[in-house]
DNA sequence: GTCTATAAAAGGATAGAC
DNA sequence: GTCTATCCTTTTATAGAC
């Protein structure tokens, strides 16, 4: 029996390309025609196999939603301990903006655009953010680690992971001067620094 | 003598209702007609002022950009010691924010998209950030805060600074459930826990 | 300076041949 | 499935009366 969600190569091509352009671009900003060019193909196939732009931006965002979030159940479940846990945690981040660059900003300005399509983002990608909070809340009070809240340490943690990946461009110029080398170098070592720094802040002597 | 650069009412309201539909919707969403109907005035008068879409963004993005630093040279000759001028700095930060909400994921996504622009908007705007970042590396050297490298500090305070209101709506959702309330109060309160939080890291007992 | 009307261009969508 | 040609809507920009 075959499957029922086979892709033809043109589909394949299409969603490639409208990944990138979109990704890079946003909503917005897009064109169908960039999008048919980098696919190779021709514009009418857009619509012939995705019917308008706004059902070929939905599924392309819906998945990149899906990407941007990552298996909190799984790190959970294979962690030994809190400090494991956290450094796979920063690790799959880190790890998936060096791969993804463009994912932090497009996910963020295409939710503050528009806010109330979360819940069914949500409801239909199965994200569950809240596992980290409760997490860190109930460890804060085990007392495996220091904190006033678990909320400001989850956004403490959050904001480091994403904000350099998501203004690159501002931070590789204010901050480095445009050494791309020695920004790349400091986003490659991310990983290292950002649990070090989480480590100092939570686990007190 | 009168003023070489006279606005008038109309020029005024439009500029207004740019800045209002141009931070809040980013250039390729943002339609005239509605910086038009904001503004209260025919779509024409926007051309007769500023001749096409992109002089008017421009306008507007160059004044957004200059807002968005603060006044660094300021905050640091005012300031008596290092506590005091980190405290001041984020607190800055942080006001700036609460009064502007769509202003940094304004500036991040349109650099984002135009990061050649960076050069001469920094000209012509005099933002020189590399001040904060020899501050630091300076007090690093004399001993008066402790940290590995002046960089690692400093995208660290932006990021904490910025972020959270960059990625508002989610980080509502996500971290506080969409409780608004708690949110804001959030926000008010990261003034001082932001500044506690670096206080822990670079003021070592 | 301000408006109405309209031109001009861009971009998304469809028809129809192959 | 794929293409060319074309339609139609949206949006920017201008002409010209007042």
């Amino acid at each position: 029996m075959m499957e029922k969600t086979t892709t033809t190569v043109s589909e394949e091509a299409i969603l490639t390309a409208a990944r990138n352009v979109f990704i890079v671009k946003g909503m917005a900003a897009a064109r169908m025609q960039e999008i048919a060019d980098e696919a190779g193909i021709n514009k009418a196939m857009l619509h012939y196999y995705f019917r308008s732009k706004d059902k070929l931006f939905e599924r392309v965002f819906k998945e990149a939603f899906k990407d941007f979030w990552p298996n909190l159940e799984l790190q959970l479940k294979e962690a030994t301990d809190v400090k494991v846990f956290l450094k796979t945690v920063i690790a799959s981040y880190i790890d998936l903006f060096l791969e993804k660059p463009f994912l932090p900003n497009f996910i963020i300005s295409e939710i503050n655009n528009n806010p109330e399509r979360l819940e069914v983002l949500m409801r239909e990608t199965g994200v569950r953010p809240l596992i980290l909070l409760s997490y860190l809340e109930e460890q804060i009070k085990l007392g495996t680690i220091q904190a006033t809240t678990a909320r400001e340490l989850m956004v403490n943690i959050i904001s480091m992971c994403i904000f350099p990946f998501a203004a690159r461009p501002l931070m590789s110029r204010m901050i480095f001067n445009n050494d791309q080398e020695a920004f790349n170098l400091f986003l490659l070592n991310r990983k290292e620094t950002i649990f070090q720094t989480i480590s100092q802040l939570i686990f007190v002597k």
